[in-house]
DNA sequence: TTGAAATTGATAAACCGTCTCAAAAATGAT
DNA sequence: ATCATTTTTGAGACGGTTTATCAATTTCAA
């Protein structure tokens, strides 16, 4: 049993309710998907390079997209790119970013997270995935 | 005393202390801006065609995102494009953004705003900034 | 008023993501 | 296995948005 199994399974039944065909590049794909919380396409694009040089940036586009309508990933915007957040990885974080050096740093915080799925709730809405960005200057750069 | 007198101190402050210059282009970009909630450069640039026709689109790029680093706008990537967001109109928000309808709520937590100074300071942290935005489904959508 | 430094506007270029289309692959029926 | 049909793929063209370039203009402090 692959280690990826529930997740090839919810891509099959996408694939055969939708008249869509299970090629070997979308399991390629999807298996270096489930490896990151989130990637880019041209990143995808480049780790792929190795495993299939001829694996077109167009096919990583189009597959994301596709595990998007299968509920797999998730779109977001960020910078000029678009990320694609994994929606199965447990492993979340999110980030503090020095404005002076660019010394990024990672954090979880519980309490934030319960606090954003109250304000969610609130508000009628189920979170999917959330960003936050904590912009400002590290204790090197304040002096 | 002008309308956007608190506004245009900021600018003018920030100018100050990059040694950059205080231009016809730049007052009348702002004052465009303050009238908004949130506005791609696109839109200013037709909004602005009848006031300067000569005002180039470029200018205004550089002009909003010149806003941002003073810290009157915030820039946030919505589709394709860019929405430079007014700050002042309403004070700071954060965002609930729909990813079926394109729905956006804002809100504000200060419950949230106080952990994150927390998680900032023990990280030796100053934020200057910060961005949370919340993506899932919206009542009517999740049906 | 003068001159160094910054800004502007026109447009070229970069960038990202989608579209096009002929060739290849997948699927289901013989 | 072979075939016919449909979908997918890869390469590059394309379109929309933002940034870079650069000569001419403007700002501003001396
Ligand atoms: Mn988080
Ligand atoms: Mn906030
Ligand atoms: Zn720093
Ligand atoms: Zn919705």
């Amino acid at each position: 049993m692959s280690k990826h199994a529930k997740e090839m399974g919810v891509l099959k039944e996408h694939l055969g309710k939708h008249q869509l065909k299970f090629t070997r590049q979308r399991e390629l794909i999807l298996d270096a998907f489930l490896k990151q919380e989130h990637i880019t396409a041209e990143e995808m694009y480049h780790q792929l390079a190795r495993k299939d040089p001829h694996l077109g940036l167009a096919t990583i586009y189009r597959t994301l997209n596709l595990f998007c309508e299968a509920g797999l990933a998730q779109a977001r915007h960020f910078g000029t790119q678009t990320q694609y957040d994994n929606i199965s990885h447990k492993g979340h974080h999110d980030h503090l970013i020095c404005t002076g050096c660019g010394k990024i740093v990672e954090f979880e915080n519980c309490d934030i997270e319960r606090l954003q799925e109250e304000v969610a709730s609130r508000n009628g809405f189920t979170i999917q995935t959330h960003r936050l960005e904590l912009y400002g200057l590290c204790s090197h750069c304040r002096h």
